[in-house]
DNA sequence: TCAAAAGTGTTAGATTTACACCCATGA
DNA sequence: TCATGGGTGTAAATCTAACACTTTTGA
């Protein structure tokens, strides 16, 4: 308290956008607020940040405590800091987005945190700026899409063609040509065919892929 | 008080990237951090974020505090905040870039200020992380500046193309030629020709354009 | 046997890049 | 008269977008 006390202190918070895929759906993952105020009311999971905490930690703790997985993607997107944007009390908040392959998430754990998984075209009015910071998570996740191979985040370790197709589709908001599509993976290198065949979604069957990382940080091109 | 009291609450800053054309380069706006810890050092300005003030109008502030100017261009880069990343105390910074034209900032302001304008690729070691900040900064604006025309707020109202082509440039950090710069531009429609010529960088004179907002407003496309 | 998803190439058009010379003027 | 920066067009190459049919197999 030595330096900057005739300034005043905030509370800084963290609220994290966590995307699935999941029915060839882009969703986020929202619950009901479990504090005052603003309880019971649709948010994003969020912290508070501990005076030994950084900012980056504070977003992986609460992504741990929710979804019990570490080391999952997540960027900032940026601080949220209108004087009146808590109706409680002056926060400012810092929002991250995260990527969580849906069927890594323990359903159980899922039900405990009352999580729903929601398709972010269909949100329903979130507290606070909550929206906001999901159209906001949602431009800066497409953007980094378009340079990186980020997306294989909300994917299984093996997919078809027709789901990392259908993951870009959502995404990019925009329906896009199967032919010229398959043309630019191939093109790609690190997108792997495996000898395995998903017989799930059709009944030929599809070739299996994977995300191969080794060649992918040798050949460090990419285009959507 | 009556809510979040368990939690801690921390100092928030904002600190700001002022951009500036001059002498065909990008340069910031530095100086001597005018307290302790770390008095001296070469530094971003900044100041702290008061408890009934936004963020966004605490980096409005700050430019105003230091330049005299309002209503410049200015976009949040992100938050900082690492536990240790202040030497004296736990402070989580928000970073923000501004654009200004060098012309505009008023000399002796300037100077009691005692800031400078450094190239942006010959800067000093800068306080705690503010030199990654710039990065970000660069970063971000160099993005932007690919979509949308904010370039010319680092230019006088009236300018040569070369003049446009040398900023262009220097944000992009590679040559371009000359003959493909102008055809852009033809095409893009709202950069106008004026009637007047500018006889200080050249003998023969080249034409003065400006860049008209109504023009980009009605019709709202943009490359570099 | 048929419905449903997988798989596969070519071509036209659009965009991007490379490139060189003449012009006007002040010193 | 010459050095300096201003100004202009074309052609090749690359990239992007549009487009339709055959295959496999479970129901």
């Amino acid at each position: 308290m030595t330096y900057y006390s005739e300034h005043a202190k905030v509370w800084v918070s963290v609220d994290v956008i966590i995307f699935g895929f999941d029915e060839g759906k882009l969703k986020v993952l929202i619950g009901r607020r479990q504090m005052d105020p603003g309880r019971g009311e649709w948010s994003l999971y969020g912290g508070f940040v501990a005076a030994n905490e950084g900012i980056d930690e504070c977003a992986s703790r609460t992504l741990k405590e929710l979804t019990g997985l570490r080391n999952l993607y997540m960027r900032q997107v940026g601080a949220f800091g209108s004087v009146d944007r808590d109706p409680g009390e002056r926060v400012v908040s810092i929002a991250y987005y995260a990527l969580i392959n849906v069927k890594d998430y323990d359903e159980k754990l899922r039900k405990e945190h009352q999580a729903e998984w929601v398709d972010i075209n269909q949100l329903p009015p979130l507290y606070s700026d909550h929206n906001e910071m999901v159209r906001q998570a949602q431009r800066r996740m497409r953007q980094k899409m378009r340079t990186e191979p980020i997306g294989f985040r909300l994917l299984p370790d093996l997919f078809t063609l027709t789901q990392l197709q259908r993951l870009y589709e959502a995404v990019g908001g925009q329906e896009i040509d199967k032919r010229n599509f398959r043309k630019r993976i191939k093109e790609m290198g690190f997108i792997e065919k495996t000898e395995l065949i998903d017989k799930l979604s059709s009944k030929r069957g599809a070739a299996l892929y994977r995300f191969n990382k080794r060649v992918y940080n040798e050949d460090p091109n990419f285009k959507l």
